[in-house]
DNA sequence: TTCCGACAGTGGGGTCGCAAT
DNA sequence: ATTGCGACCCCACTATCGGAA
């Protein structure tokens, strides 16, 4: 029986090491330990997951169910299992008492180490330097496997415990047992960022495509017979919040097929909609069919990975196109340009961006489709605004970050009321240097704080990119900056030389059509 | 010896459903 | 009815380690 003080004394000494083989060998080490029946709590627990999944506990709730801590390690890793499938099982009015009473009789037989590790991994920030990627080497290594099979195993499984408890019970053999199927999702294959077009072409020379990268959803959906299921990104399964979709892929004439795409809305003048409107239709379940109406959907479909009974995965994207134009009409089909001209590829990204998109990827057409992987072999190439904006506060970072003003709240002058109107927060783009820096120099001009946040005096001009302004409940000027990074400090800039409203509403306005 | 791929961490805004108020 | 919380949609970027070149 293994405790759970076990799995917390190894996370502590995962976390206590920037090292990835000594987190490896660490994580190992506890792998072998495990009985064959809490491999896979074991692992999922130390790769900062759980297998009930969602619980309906945040960070609320967990504060208001902390607990007396017990003076002695007694709860095993079965226990917590047992206790968390309850939990998550409580549901109706009353629940979130309930769950918290729960959740606090657990607490009190946890030590506080125990208590803390629960914590954090309840709330999805176990920050110890580990999550899945170690932990298949980890599952490599402690069932003296290679690292490959095992990654290609995680790939089309459910669960990397399951993966684990294939490796370290049956051995090399049964991990062959993990393919590609039907009605099981995989992690969609994922893109690298290129400036631009010849960034791209340079990258991938004779062997680019180009594609319209449409803002939307992303899309896997899978056929079988007449079981249709539509999964997002994450793999949550969004069939029945897209209708639409789902009887369009019904009629197609295959009766197997896993196709990657995305979804995304239309005017009635056929533009596409911004982001925020398409996402709408997903998470709703009252009313789906009044919102479709209003609404509608469509799927663009740009990747085959299975046609019949055939995996496509792993065969280059020539392949899987080939297969993608027998399997869907072509009105289905993403626009797709095979180049290897700047002037061609430039003129398809202009095209892209004046029918409403959002820019175009680019692909190998001999790369195989890398499930889960943030490959080099496809790139995005994104159309992206700036501005000089004012900063008017920060907020302390956490982890890396303690000790330093992290997360920049931006502002516009209004030159109709003289106030800096903020636009939205980000804490990207920043080096360890900046972050020094701008902790310096911001409570220099410190005019007051609370909790999290301090307030400065709006002198720095700081050049921010972002993807799009979006109409804003939140915020006062009622617009918000969405994707927002920081290029650069304009220490050659004057405050009277920033952007103001002016030109942010400028932006919206065009954006808008 | 240097370069680069993979990984983790750092949170952003918006929308919806649900339970509590 | 309204509010607050949790879950999920989308995503950009930097630092680090360690294997590849």
């Amino acid at each position: 029986m293994t405790l759970l003080a076990t799995i917390v004394e190894t996370s502590s000494r995962v976390a206590a090491t920037s090292a990835r083989l000594a987190k490896v060998r660490e994580l190992a080490a506890c792998l072998r330990q495990f009985q064959p029946d809490e491999i896979v709590v074991g692992v999922a627990y130390l790769s900062g997951d759980t297998p009930q999944g969602k619980f309906g506990i945040g960070y609320a709730v967990l504060k208001s169910a902390t607990a007396e801590s017990a003076g002695e390690a007694v709860l095993t890793v079965l226990d917590v299992d047992r206790r968390l499938t309850e939990i998550a099982s409580i549901r109706g009015a009353g629940s979130t008492t309930r769950r918290a009473e729960a959740l606090k009789e657990l607490f009190s037989r946890a030590t506080e180490a125990e208590q803390h590790f629960l914590i954090r991994l309840l709330i999805g920030e176990l920050r110890q330097g580990a999550l899945a990627g170690v932990m298949v080497d980890a599952i490599a290594a402690a069932a003296q496997l290679s690292v490959d099979k095992v990654r290609r195993a995680a790939m089309y499984a459910k669960s990397l415990g399951a993966v684990a408890h294939a490796a370290l019970v049956e051995g090399e053999s049964a991990l062959a047992n993990f393919q590609l199927e039907l009605l099981s999702p995989v992690a969609p294959m994922l893109a690298q960022t290129a400036a631009d077009v010849g960034e791209a072409l340079e990258q991938l020379g004779e062997d680019a495509v180009f594609e319209w990268k449409m803002d939307g959803a992303r899309i896997q959906v899978h056929k079988s017979g007449d079981s249709v299921h539509i999964y997002t990104r994450s793999l949550n399964d969004v069939t029945a919040a897209v209708p639409e979709i789902a009887a369009t892929v019904r009629e197609l004439p295959a009766r197997e097929v896993i196709l990657d795409g995305e979804a995304i809305a239309f005017t009635a003048a056929g533009r596409p909609h911004p982001f925020q409107i398409t996402m709408r239709r997903f998470g709703r379940k009252l009313d789906v069919a009044k919102l479709q109406a209003e609404l509608p959907m469509r799927a663009y479909f740009f990747d085959c990975l299975r046609l019949g009974d055939e995996s496509l995965a792993d065969r280059p994207t020539r392949d899987r196109y080939e297969a993608l134009a027998r399997a869907v009409p072509a009105e289905l089909i993403i626009p797709r340009l095979v180049t290897a001209s700047e002037q061609e590829a430039s003129a398809f990204y202009d095209a892209a961006i004046a029918a409403g998109h959002e820019g175009i990827m680019a692909k190998s057409l001999s790369a195989p489709y890398e499930a889960g992987n943030r490959g080099a072999s496809w790139l995005k190439i994104k159309r992206a605004h700036t501005l000089d904006l004012v900063v008017l506060a920060a907020e302390w970072g956490h982890g890396r970050r303690t000790g330093k003003l992290s997360n920049l709240h931006l502002g516009a002058l209004d030159p109709a009321t003289g106030e800096y109107v903020m636009l939205g927060k980000t804490f990207k783009g920043l080096t360890d240097a900046m972050l020094e820096w701008q902790t310096k120099e911001f409570l220099a001009r410190e005019t007051h704080r609370d909790d999290w946040t301090v307030y400065v005096r709006p002198e720095l001009v700081v050049e921010i990119a972002f993807s799009d302004l979006q109409a804003s409940p939140r915020y006062p000027g009622g617009l918000a900056l969405r994707l927002a990074r920081v290029k650069r400090y304009r220490d050659d800039k004057r405050l009277q030389d920033a952007d103001t409203m002016e030109s942010v509403r400028k932006i919206f306005e065009a954006q808008s059509g």
